[in-house]
DNA sequence: AGCTAATGTTAAGAAATTGTTAAGACTTCT
DNA sequence: AGAAGTCTTAACAATTTCTTAACATTAGCT
């Protein structure tokens, strides 16, 4: 039951704008439009969206420059910016990307990947700004780049026992069953009795076992 | 200290050419010019240019043609194209960019407004290739020039080599998904699993192995 | 203390993922 | 056109990860 998340479409090309509304507001997105870069600044002002999809390529102010303005702004941090680039450009503009879009789709524009293009970007907002860096005393685990710092050193887990750890860290001091254990890493997938506990095991090697309490019967709890 | 750009003109109107040659040369630009779109692809063998400036309304050839036969070829990416349109041709804009034009100018032409149109496609151009160059320890990347410096030594990387390190050097220590990867170098192309194994491989082979990490299940990452 | 169910530990081998190579199709250069 | 370089694929090798099974140990109970 999550509301539908807000996008700003940015585009001098009246066609452009259409399509990408109807296709978005298809999927159930609310949508608002500016036919260029001032219009979409002054609309920031009142409405405030998840999503930002600016055309690169506009006369008098190009999307770089409009990203780069709201990028100025630190309460638009949380806006998720995608550029529309035609297929020319390379990916170089990437690394001008990095200075503030998230995202860009190239023209011409293929509605299905449009949508999920938006949707994955999305979910990733929302799962970022939920938890993806966790710290608790010496250990600090990264999600988004799979790393482990241990005593700020990169302690290397294989993909199992990171997602596990990762979870037990999502809630400190919860105690997770083995059913719930079961449900969230391995899935549909029917595993063995003894297969979490190798892995706990195997986290503990690395990680010191001070952390990662057995409760009896039940199942494990992370502990500071 | 920047050398001169060139530019390459393209119309079938002696006049037009006499025209922006006249003006363009007057700012220090290095010209060359061909009246139909048959000499433009040949001279392109012995002068490539930074910016190619294409009446769209040609016989024979018209420019939307020129521009898709020279978006084919990989090696003139970096070549920017104007389109020079009639304000009453119904030549869409649209047309035009999706054919890989990066701005268009309408006729008639004022000066003014086309040395500025020039000159501030150009900068876009240099600023992106400026802030391109990553130093790491002792692995050197020159995007301007398609190069790789390792322990100072020039190293040749193939295109897609390069692309994809230069991609992982853009944020160190992160872990780039295979996903991410094949987003970002391989667009919407669909390549075997293998491809990117390749490709790291080829990689470490050059500037060897410590830096180029594999995060197994994940991806890759470029590391200090 | 002794019993017992639950968990810990290990090593082996299955399963999954990545590495390596060479061949062939394409491009680009001369 | 021919040569040289690039990219992708496929087959197979190597490596890592995951699971299992056998057995050991422990916590919690009476």
């Amino acid at each position: 039951m999550k509301e539908k998340s807000r996008i700003l479409l940015v585009d001098d090309e009246k066609d452009i704008l259409e399509f990408l509304s109807y296709n978005l507001r298809k999927e159930g997105f609310e949508i608002e439009t500016a036919n260029n870069g001032k219009t979409a600044l002054s609309k920031l002002s009142k409405f405030i969206p998840d999503l930002i999809i600016l055309d690169v390529m506009m006369p008098e102010m190009d999307g770089i420059e409009v990203c780069e303005k709201i990028r100025e702004e630190e309460k638009f941090d949380d806006i998720l910016i995608i550029f529309l680039t035609a297929r020319s450009e390379d990916y170089s503009e990437l690394a001008g990307f990095s200075a503030g879009a998230d995202d860009y789709i190239t023209k011409p524009i293929k509605p299905k990947l449009l949508v999920s293009r938006v949707n994955a970007i999305l979910k990733r907002k929302r799962k970022k700004s939920n938890f993806s860096n966790i710290k608790i005393g010496e250990i600090q685990i990264d999600k988004i780049n799979h790393k482990l710092l241990y005593l700020d050193k990169e302690v290397h887990l294989a993909k199992k026992e990171f997602n596990l750890l990762y979870y037990l860290m999502t809630v400190p001091g919860k105690v997770f069953t083995r059913e719930e254990i079961i449900l969230n890493i391995w899935k549909d997938s029917v595993v063995g009795d003894r297969t979490i506990d190798v892995h706990i095991r195997k986290i503990r090697e690395k990680i010191g076992s001070k952390h990662i309490k057995t409760i009896k019967g039940i199942g494990y709890k992370f502990d500071i």
